[in-house]
RNA sequence: GGGGUUGUAGCUCAGAUGGUUAGAGUGCCUCGUUGACAUCGAGGAGGUCACAGAUUCGAGUUCUGUCAGCCCCACCA
């Protein structure tokens, strides 16, 4: 036997355990390997820093799922990789060289670009690592990046081919536009946010100097930029006044007074200033009345062409604006005002509406397919809840804004042509214009939103566009993992991708999982600094303890809160299977592996145990299958901890530390069969404990993560499935915890040696007892037993179904006590007869309950009238006393 | 404005298809180092399952409403 510590020691092991794997190619397997498909590609991290708790639960997820399938006897492969992450990535290196004093202009697109390109490298390989350190088991082989060379085909493959179809275009806008990070938006990636601002009520004056109109607003810079006001149609207060002519204030221009239904006649004044250039509804009315579009905020949220406020700060211009109305006698009144104002999900700056050109994907025909796909159940969510929301964001589905003024993404595969003014959208890059041949050519600078490229992640890190072995096997995936925050970012794109590219599904389930709060349940920020390190987490407790968590404690799909106190739990498990398996290594020693007893050597204790291991294998089976990772993991916590520890082991101490080599053998045998299945069901929660273990026994050969997932017909012969076996199992477990129970009350240390007398209620209980009557004295100090069919005057006792209980302790029993103690315990029981028996009178309940339930009731009651009769009993004679 | 979600022991949370005398971890109290484990063992206290109705023989579990919290979506200036 190798030594073995006394406590568990994480740090001493899982690195050499992970490098093993990773050198025995145990993560990596091929198209034509044996076994169904089970494929799952990994949301790829953003290679903008390292992971936080959250990715730990998402790679935690998979890599449960991916090694239970494993075992299972799947061909399983974990595809990874990182995403480039355009925009956020970018933000990261520019702030790095404003450190530095410099900026990205300065540096030039390609020296930028290659800056970028060592920040990837330094931080995909962090994450790589990480991965590692939590014990992934993906292909690193395969490992992929969303702008690699396989990607980058893909990415071009997809745009010219939507192109091609009129699904891209490129067209002049009004888009959400991030003053400081300079490029448009995508509608998702603008964050709503309720903030307390005003409405200024202004005065806009007629031409012909008949009075004026007061319009209200939230913005009054953009005044500078109105071409119009708007009134509903049916307003009784402007209907006369529609088609007049307004002096804007300060600019002086005239503007038409015009009636559209879009207005709302009880908001504000019912009169609304129209600034088409800088509002996505003014932009609407705008081209639906003709109005004209004047730019007065430039791409830096800077004022421009307004005389005297040019090169202001929009907000800056708001209070000159503001004074100047007032100056002038324009405004009329503020009010307060909350309203919901966009922000850049990046940078957190207010978005500003500009109209300028971009490329756009068309959502509706690649939509519909998309909620067809979960309507018809092709995709299923788990939990299913969330089938809703994907649904519901899809019917009211927008055009997808797919250009970015960034440099660090892929770039647009589109060439101008100075000669023709042409343009050619290319697979290939371009270097003569095919429509002139002029030379003249000029790419778009523009970069692809980074959610492109990752829509197609499911099949381009399989191969495509080449009709690859793995696409042909691994698609589509089985299930993809995620965080319910990125279900518009991602899910969706992806099937929508999916299904125009391959004309299937990417994968057939969206399990979906919650954030990783703190302690006070906050979201992990980088401001609150309230964030928990995973790596500092596994450093102290062990990837085992720290994935332990994670999966247990909570819901699907929910939130769960992270704390220490929680991972210590874990880790404090993990230290029972540790102890629990030294004090089998340790008696295991010396001793002869390959002995297999016979069925009639097993006792009760042995069937018992196998039972149970039993049915916890059907249990995290069926709950593995059903996604329902915690529920797996607290069974087999209670398995190993409650029925493997707590009884179990304690109930072979005797055969091993007997003269009987066949009798301790057998306890070895079962001992070692028990907690060697225990280990594999395990497994995909605690690898590398697990595995660890498992090298140290003499039955296992090879890596734990190649063996087979448990089953209970493995069990073979060794399973009886005898009920009676379990009966008699839980009345000598009842009587264990009742002589217990008696000794701590009345402050006797329950490992101290009492004698016991037991009044068994028929035959075959007396039988029981006396059969087991070691395991009385083995799991509560019982000895020595004695049957009576008297009940001793001058005893302790209880009552439990099937048996009493008389500890005579001359000298420490109070008699007054002793009544109070059992009256109690007949006070309760009589609550619970007379509410089952008055439930067994109601004709209803007798009549429309299933007759199981019934009989079930009958059972209960019978039992625990006949307890009451004996308590009673006792009670009458301790008052003779 | 629409949608979702949560409200169960001091704290963090489990409790499919309605039927247990409602559970775990942690904390608290009492006791315990005879050879797996004090990162432990034995025992105990602690909950009218937010509130009000409805359905049912029966509801923590289904439905409706109320209150409270959280989240997502949304072009009323």
């Amino acid at each position: 036997m190798d030594n073995i510590s006394k406590t568990y020691e994480p740090q001493k092991f899982e690195r050499e355990i992970y490098e093993t794997w990773e050198r025995d190619k145990n993560f990596h397997t091929t198209a034509d390997r044996d076994g169904a498909p089970y494929c799952i590609v990994i949301p790829p991290p953003n290679v903008t820093g390292q992971l936080h708790m959250g990715h730990a639960l998402d790679e935690t997820l998979q890599d449960i799922l991916i090694r239970y399938h494993r075992m299972k006897g799947d061909n399983t492969l974990w595809m990874p990789g990182t995403d480039h992450a355009g925009i956020a990535t970018q933000a990261k290196v520019e702030e790095s060289l404003r450190k530095e004093g410099t900026n990205r202009y300065e540096l030039g697109r390609e020296k930028f670009l290659e800056r970028v390109w060592q920040w990837k490298e330094k931080f995909g390989n962090r994450i790589s690592y990480q991965l590692r350190t939590l014990g992934s088991s993906c292909d690193w082989e395969r490992e992929r990046f969303t702008m690699d060379a396989g990607c980058s085909a893909a990415v071009r493959k997809v745009f010219v081919t939507l192109y091609n179809e009129g699904l891209i275009y490129r067209g002049t806008r009004i888009t959400n536009w991030c003053p400081k990070c300079n490029t448009a938006l995508s509608d998702i990636e603008v964050e709503h946010e309720d903030e307390a601002g005003h409405l200024w009520h202004l005065r806009y004056p007629f031409a012909d100097g008949t009075g004026y109109v007061e319009v209200a607003t939230t913005r009054p810079e953009t005044m500078l930029g109105d071409t119009g006001v708007a009134v509903h149609p049916d307003d009784e207060r402007y209907k006369n006044l529609v088609g007049k002519t307004l002096i804007l204030p300060l600019v002086n221009r005239e503007i038409p007074l015009f009636a559209d239904s879009y207005v709302d006649k009880s908001f504000g004044t019912g009169a609304v200033k129209v600034t088409p250039a800088h509002d996505p509804n003014d932009y609407e009315m705008g081209l639906r009345h003709n109005l004209e579009q004047i730019k007065v905020i430039d791409n830096l949220g800077k004022m421009i062409d307004v005389g005297k406020y040019t090169g202001l700060d929009r907000y800056e211009c708001r209070k000159q604006i503001v004074a100047d109305l007032e100056a002038g006698g324009f405004l009329v009144k503020v009010e307060n005002h909350n309203h919901a104002v966009g922000h850049c999900s990046r940078c957190h700056t207010t978005v500003e509406p500009l109209v300028s050109e971009q490329w756009f994907v068309k959502m509706e025909t690649l939509a519909k397919p998309a909620i067809e796909a979960v309507k018809t159940g092709a995709i299923k969510f788990v939990p299913e809840r969330f089938t809703k929301i994907y649904i519901n964001w899809l019917e009211n589905i927008r055009d997808w804004c797919i250009s970015r003024q960034l440099w660090w993404g892929h770039q647009i595969p589109a060439w101008y042509c100075d000669d023709c003014g042409k343009m050619t959208v290319s697979e290939t890059d371009v270097d003569e214009c095919p429509h002139c041949h002029g030379k003249n050519l000029r790419r778009d600078e523009d970069v692809l939103d980074t959610w492109f490229s990752s829509a197609l992640w499911p099949f381009s890190t399989l191969g495509y566009p080449e009709e690859t072995a793995e696409l042909k096997k691994y698609y589509p995936t089985s299930v993809l993992v995620t965080g319910y925050d990125i279900i518009f970012f991602w899910v969706v794109r992806m099937v929508m991708m999916g299904l125009k590219f391959r004309g299937e599904v990417p994968f057939k389930h969206v399990f979906i999982h919650g954030l990783v709060r703190d302690e006070l349940g906050r979201k992990m920020t980088k401001s609150l600094g309230n964030g928990i390190d995973p790596v500092e987490i596994i450093d102290t407790y062990g990837a085992d303890s720290l994935r332990f968590t994670l999966v247990t404690g909570n819901t699907p799909g929910n939130d769960m809160r992270f704390f220490r106190a929680k991972v210590e739990a874990s880790r404090n498990f993990a230290n029972k299977i540790w102890n629990a398996s030294r004090f089998l290594l340790m008696n295991l020693d010396g001793f002869d592996a390959t002995f297999k007893p016979a069925r009639e050597d097993l006792e009760l204790a042995d069937k018992w145990i196998l039972q149970r291991l039993a049915y916890r294998i059907n249990a995290v089976t069926e709950n593995l299958d059903k996604f329902e990772l915690g529920e797996a993991a607290r069974q087999l916590y209670e398995f190993i901890w409650f029925e493997y520890c707590d009884y179990y082991i304690e109930l072979t101490k005797a055969r091993l530390y007997g003269d009987n080599q066949r009798a301790k053998a057998t306890a070895l045998f079962v001992l070692t069969t028990v907690l060697e299945a225990a280990l594999r069901l395990l497994h995909p929660f605690m690898p590398f404990l697990t595995e660890v273990i498992r090298q140290k026994l003499p039955s296992a050969t090879g890596s734990i993560m190649l063996a087979k997932f448990p089953t209970v017909e493995e069990l073979g012969d060794l399973l009886d499935k005898d009920k009676a076996i379990a009966d008699a199992a839980k009345l000598i477990l009842n009587v264990v915890k009742a002589v217990r129970n008696i000794k701590t009350e009345v402050g006797i240390d329950s490992r101290k040696k009492t004698r016991v007398v037991l009044k068994a209620s028929d035959a075959a209980n007396q039988k029981n007892l006396s059969d087991n009557a070691r395991y009385l004295t083995e799991l509560a100090a019982a000895d020595p037993i004695e049957f009576a069919d008297e009940k001793p005057a001058h005893a302790l006792s209880a009552v439990v179904d099937g048996a009493e209980i008389f500890l005579p302790l001359e000298g420490l029993i109070d008699t007054e006590k002793e009544i109070a103690r059992l009256t109690k315990e007949r006070d309760k029981l009589q609550k619970f007869i007379a509410s089952t028996s008055a439930k067994l009178s109601n004709e209803k309940f007798v009549g429309k309950a299933p007759a199981n339930v019934v009989q079930a009731e009958r059972e209960k009651l019978a039992a625990s009238e006949e307890k009451l009769t004996a308590l009673d009993g006792r009670i009458a004679q301790l008052k003779s006393l």
